[in-house]
DNA sequence: CTGGATCCCTATCGATACTG
DNA sequence: CAGTATCGATAGGGATCCAG
């Protein structure tokens, strides 16, 4: 926005950069599984099929989906140990802890009200 | 979750309702525009047009859709005042406001990183 | 075990036109 | 002004099968 536009609305455009990045956080951890992706590694499981054990409900196919997302948003670090089979590893980044411990208070508003409908 | 499946495993099954309430949240606010509209509600737009005005992108119709999925989950309030033609004002309800508040910290999060990639 | 590839159905969303 | 109706394009996502 321009500071015209605010003088001339009395209201600021909602577009500027602080704003973007929050929404887009929030529509990337907001679609179908990615909170409990990042909740269940938080929680410390590391292994792809630890993840699907503990998110209810979750596929192989859109967590392998949603772990691409993360870890291209620098949510989530992937690690492969040279084992064999090799075993691979997922854990939260410092920005993916980062970001979890700023959804807390969404978890605690999340206690305070009762879901709606 | 239960205690065994916790023994057996060593981590929970994210599913727990503090849980499924706060990912129901972002699925909510995180679908396209939500946010934006919270927001431009919460610095005080109030009519319609006005909302349409401050974000940017936004249509006439997904402006109505998420209003309704917004007032439908107890976030925003629809007066109507009997002016001619009527006046229809939306304003965050309590909850809604307690939901922004509770968004603060993401969108210092949003300050803190650079978008990635 | 960790995914990739494919199929296919549905939900979402933008554009446009129309109404009380 | 504050929406609704309709259409078409596309993205989301479940199921299934396959591979290193």
């Amino acid at each position: 926005m321009t500071t015209s536009d605010r003088l001339a609305t009395g209201w600021e455009t909602v577009d500027d950069e602080q704003c973007r990045r929050a929404t887009s956080i929030m529509e990337l951890v907001g679609r179908r599984w990615s909170g409990g992706i990042l909740l269940a590694v938080g929680r410390g499981a590391t292994r792809f099929s630890e993840i699907v054990a503990t998110v209810q409900g979750l596929s192989d196919r859109m967590l392998a989906v949603r772990l691409k997302e993360l870890e291209h948003g620098g949510l989530i670090d992937r690690t492969v140990e040279p084992t064999v089979p090799v075993t691979v590893r997922y854990r939260l980044s410092p920005r993916g802890r980062d970001l979890l411990a700023s959804l807390q208070p969404l978890q605690e508003y999340g206690r305070r009200w009762e879901p709606q409908a």
